[in-house]
Order: structure tokens, then sequence, then C-alpha cells
DNA sequence: ACAGTAATGAGAACCGTTGTCAAATTCATG
DNA sequence: CATGAATTTGACAACGGTTCTCATTACTGT
């Protein structure tokens, strides 16, 4: 679907970091909490650097972006790359994967019905999760 | 569902104006391009004023915002209040609305699932219309 | 008309993000 | 290992959408 050209990139510490940050959270972490965090852990990594790598993985498929209602960018490696969604709580950022025939066929259906090409689309689901809605 | 105070608002020349240019267009604008139409009509009105009535609209229901890939809040003024979504065209930005009472039960299941609750979704199907399909 | 309150507008400030470009790193190749 | 081409990095400036500030203006009820 989209074009997946031979992406040719090279390993380098800062990446790895990147990856690394991301892949120990279960929430969706923005480029400056990212940036933060690799700050605080002593190999600091630039920030620019860091808005590249997440755009480049987020490209590559290897993460998945979404935007806060606020919009902005926020990221998170998944378990798997194939197409899913995700829960989040909105309460503390907790965000559970979730996969959905129903709404896929959906999408597509209500987009030929239309007309409509070349379909895709984004579907979040949120809430707040037990833990959060007990502590209120 | 959302406390929906008896919220006060005043009649004004701008707010009439916003809403006006709002309403005769199927597609979702920016609050930049609402305030560029309002300034080329004649009839200006302040960019923070548009930004602030666009967000008391969207807050009110009277109009759907959604984010653009790269963040940009739009705007659009529904023909209905009642919860629907949309199929955006990604070349003209035509914009159709759907309702689906599939996807709005499995957003429930699926996040009750989890133990979830005060649940909310975002559902957006974008892609190419016929037209736009077909210029290609 | 009058006072009280909400709304407006010009501009500054904010903040996430992207661009710049010289210096550093990686990868072939010899 | 030495060398050079190609990528990547990082400090910092610049950008663009959005929000804030606050003096001025427009509604509203009496
Ligand atoms: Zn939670
Ligand atoms: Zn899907
Ligand atoms: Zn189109
Ligand atoms: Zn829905």
């Amino acid at each position: 679907m989209t074009g997946q050209l031979p992406t040719t990139r090279r390993p380098t510490r800062q990446r790895t970091a990147i990856a690394e940050a991301l892949s120990h959270s279960p929430e969706f972490r923005s480029a400056q909490e990212i940036h933060a965090r690799l700050a605080e852990g002593g190999a600091g990594v630039g920030l620019a650097t860091v808005y590249r790598n997440l755009q480049a993985m987020a490209a590559d498929g290897e993460v998945d972006v979404i935007r806060t209602e606020d919009g902005e960018a926020v990221y998170r490696a998944c378990a798997t790359e194939d197409h899913h969604h995700h829960v989040v709580c909105r309460g503390c950022g907790l965000a559970v994967e979730v996969t959905g025939d129903s709404v896929e066929r959906w999408a597509e259906a209500v987009a030929a019905e239309h007309g409509f090409v070349q379909v895709r689309h984004t579907v979040e689901v949120e809430g707040l999760c037990g833990d959060c809605a007990r502590r209120r």
C-alpha cells in the first residue's frame, strides 16, 4: 500500500537509545519526554535527533504515532507491527492494543459506499482504566 | 455525558460571521482559513476571536473539530449535532458525514473488555473521493 | 442612561516542531 | 589500518499554530 522503499538506516547509539527508551513504556510518549528521559539518563541525545528518529520509525511502521488532544505527536513501540488500534487511559496514559475486524470492515464499507478509494482510518478509544476509575 | 453547563453566550457580529463562514463549507477549515476568508470579505474578525469562538463552538458541540495529520485543528459545521463521523478526502478536503452503530458498539465493547469506563472515541476515515481519484 | 459583565483585537508570548550547517560517525574500499 | 564518500548528529535559529494579555468595545438587565 505505502511504497516501502528499501530504507537504509544506519545503527547509531542515539537511534538505539531512543528505541530502547520507547520499548520500555506501555504509554505513548512525546518526543520531548523521550529527550528528557535520555538526558537525565546520562547519554543525552539531541532534540532534533529525537524528532528525526521518531518520525523515521513511524514512517517505517516501527512505532505508532497518534495526536494528543492538543495536537502533540506521541509515539509508542507496539508489540505487533500489524494494523491495530489502542484504548488509552486519559488518567494515566496506559495504552492497550486491540484489533477489531468489524471496524476495519466498517471503515472500508462506508468509504466505498461514498466512492472513496485508497482508504485509511484512524480509530482511538479513550477512557479511564480500572485503576484510575477507582482512584476517584 | 459531558456536563452541558448552561453556556451563556452573547450574540456578536463576529460570532455570527464565523458561524456563517463555516456553515457554507462542506470541508473542514482551519482557524486561519476562516480568519483569512473573513478578512477579504470586508468585515474582518480578529484572529484570536476566531480561535476563541471556534473552540467555544466545538465545546458546545456546534461544530466538529479534528486534527489534521500535522496537528492543525480544523473545524466543520455539521448538519446534525448527533454523534457521527466523517469520511474526508485528502485531495480536496471534501467531507461526508456518516454514522455507524457497529463502530459505536465495537468501541464500547472493546473498552469495557479491558475495564475502561467513561469511554469516548474518535474515528476518522480518510481517502480519495471519486473526483480526486479520477484526476490522477 | 448606567453599571456590570462578556467579548473583541493587536500584539506579544508560547511551545512543539522543523530547518541549517559544520562536525562527528559509519561504511566501503583499497 | 587508511581514506574518502555518504549519513547522522547536535546546537541553535527559525517557523507556525495557538494562547495570553489587557485596554477597549459591545451586550444586557434595570
Ligand atoms: Zn489509568
Ligand atoms: Zn483499523
Ligand atoms: Zn476530493
Ligand atoms: Zn462514534
